[in-house]
DNA sequence: GTAGGGAACGTTAACGGTTCAGAAGACCAT
DNA sequence: ATGGTCTTCTGAACCGTTAACGTTCCCTAC
């Protein structure tokens, strides 16, 4: 310990009057020599203070270096705050850790276009969760040549993909409302570019969004409610930068100040709905009998408060991207092996805070 | 792409006639070569395919692997879901994105002895947090040549460490209760050794507790009740395995099951603390006027619940811990730096889950 | 005319391992 | 004596880079 990174592979070698392979076997291959032998190598590099291979050099001859790469440039802060990431998180972790190999959270702060931290990263691989389809971390990710797992981005040509298929799921919500009689509805959603920009959206700003889900939700609900009728373009929508319950609630009374006509309010995300309801509180409006509040994720926080919402599991979707990565059995024959979408299941979960407007209920049931 | 690991740097620099130095500064000494060479290197790099210099060879050459090793030997699902844990990782992690260093989560499963993880992870550094004293691959950290700074474990010779003063912070909640008037009391803990053991604890387990924070706590408290002329042998404490509300509901059931007399219930930490409160309720019985509930660490729940405890800045410890890790102005000038000893601030939070014992209340204040 | 100095690029020597194809010797059967 | 098979250990070739100096060359100042 005192002599800093004196002893190595050769001069422990060079001690015990044996070649270096037979210190490497030593370590990797007890088999490849005799247990005397071994005894005597192990002791040695005891008294000597060698500490056994070096990782990085072992990981530059093998090519392995034994953790994959998490690229996330949300900010940390809300990331570990935010339930939906930390599952992706955990099943990532866990996959992980069932195959012995670690998970590095790559520094990638948010704003910056500082991409040396991916290129310095030893990884094996790399998972990308959350960032917007036009993020320099991303792309500079995909210039590495090993093996990649995306979360809930857009598809990309020879790169798996792991996620739900959102617009489905929140089409079958839409429904779900659209049956329940609302028309007069307004969305919540999260942050649609890297700048932000607290407020209503215009309809350019819907198409053009670079976060992949917030997008393809967006799309996906305005085609269903233009099916019955409704004008998108008169919708209110409004986009928060951050995410958190304050910011939910704060969204709802933006939207709800300006359209007290709502009747539905569609959430992209629980936090947000969680606050939203928090919002219909203050202001005394009954959920679900004066206004309708859905989310999107399926939180624990969600199930508990009853919320209308459709849920994923978000830990199930790390877990699939870990193994995606890491399995074996792909990558082994030469040529790239066709990228894999994997989609994964979505529940409607009917809660206590969806049930049919005011006068659509009169309209349906009255008298 | 297609020709998976083709190019190096010195290929590029044969294709090009120049040195692999040049090459080499092209990427990374951008002023020590002319913009027209370098800007025809970058050229014809893209064009081979080359994605810039490997990280595991740079790092093997500049003895920089650009990431720290975090060892956290808690069963994972459980560690994304305390509070406490979150935040330390947290503020670690923020630390290194300012650093520009990447956090690599550790493959170590909690019951296994197979270090291999540790001694695999190409690190400059680890940070140890929450394992217990004996945990193998806590050792194998120390082991390794690197920098360790170590959060919440015993003081260790030459070993950088982070965290509260655990024995004065619970002492000064201690003397608080006890000047409350309560002197039937009873403990809930966490787990205090690697093998599941729920239950109540006798004295010579505490002593042995392998999990220092705990142990430092169980001691502090017996200490000041002695104090007071309790006899410390005749206090009821319940081990739990696990750390979820459910668990501390389940433990102060136990308890108060067998120890109905009890007036305060300290727990050492938040989350088993809430559970306490929860079972309170289910008993009818009212916080703080039949019992007194106390927690530590001061999450965001127990202030929003107004429970009585100790905070910590969780945060803050995480990031103490990467900025000693990482900081550049030690380690400079040959021979180890003293270890550096960091004691957070603690504070004790007086919520609305205390006040004087039915009894002592009588006799205090009673007629 | 030459000393001095910087810019631009090259040479050499690590960095610390792993791997594969043997070599040397021992043991055994033919 | 021959050949075959094990076991045990070695030699040399990589893995892909960067650090520390050198070298060359050109330009300027006196």
């Amino acid at each position: 310990m005192r002599t800093r990174r004196q002893a190595t592979l050769a001069s422990l070698a060079a001690e015990l009057g044996v070649s270096r392979t037979t210190v490497s076997n030593a370590y990797n291959r007890p088999d490849q020599l005799s247990p005397e032998l071994r005894h005597r190598v192990l002791e040695t590099a005891r008294k000597l203070g060698y500490p056994g291979p070096d990782p990085v050099a072992r990981s530059l001859r093998t090519r392995k270096a034994g953790a994959i790469g998490l690229l996330l440039t949300e900010n940390l802060s809300y990331a570990f705050r935010d339930p939906a990431a930390l599952g992706v998180l955990e099943g990532l972790a866990l996959a992980c850790e069932d195959a012995g190999v670690g998970v590095q959270l790559l520094p990638a702060r948010p704003g910056t276009s500082d991409v040396a931290g991916v290129h310095r990263a030893g990884v094996d691989g790399f998972v990308v969760y959350s960032v917007p389809d036009d993020d320099p971390h991303l792309l500079a990710v995909l210039q590495r040549p090993v093996p990649t797992v995306i979360i809930d981005q857009p598809v990309l040509p020879e790169i798996d993909r792991v996620g739900p298929d959102d617009a489905a799921a929140i089409t079958t919500l839409a429904y779900h409302l659209i049956e329940l009689g609302h028309r007069e509805i307004g969305v919540l959603c999260m942050r649609l570019s890297r700048e932000r920009r607290d407020g209503f959206v215009s309809l350019a700003r819907q198409r053009e969004a670079h976060y992949h889900v917030q997008r393809t939700r967006l799309i996906a609900l305005a085609e269903a409610f233009e099916t019955v009728g409704v004008d998108w373009s008169t919708v209110p929508v409004v986009e928060r930068f951050e995410h958190t319950l304050d910011d939910g609630a704060s969204a709802a009374r933006q939207l709800l100040d300006a359209n007290p006509q709502v009747t539905a309010l569609i959430c992209t995300s629980d936090i947000l709905a969680l606050g939203a309801l928090a919002e219909a509180q203050r202001r005394s409006l009954r959920v679900p009998a004066d206004l309708t509040v859905t989310g999107f994720d399926g939180i624990d926080a969600a199930e508990h408060a009853g919320l209308t919402t459709v849920s994923q599991s978000v830990r199930e979707k790390g877990r699939s991207a870990g193994e995606l990565l890491l399995d074996p059995t792909r990558r082994t024959n030469a040529g790239p092996p066709s990228a894999q979408v994997i989609t994964l299941e979505t529940e409607l979960w009917t809660g206590k805070t969806s049930a049919p407007p005011r006068t659509a209920e009169q309209h349906w049931f009255g008298p």
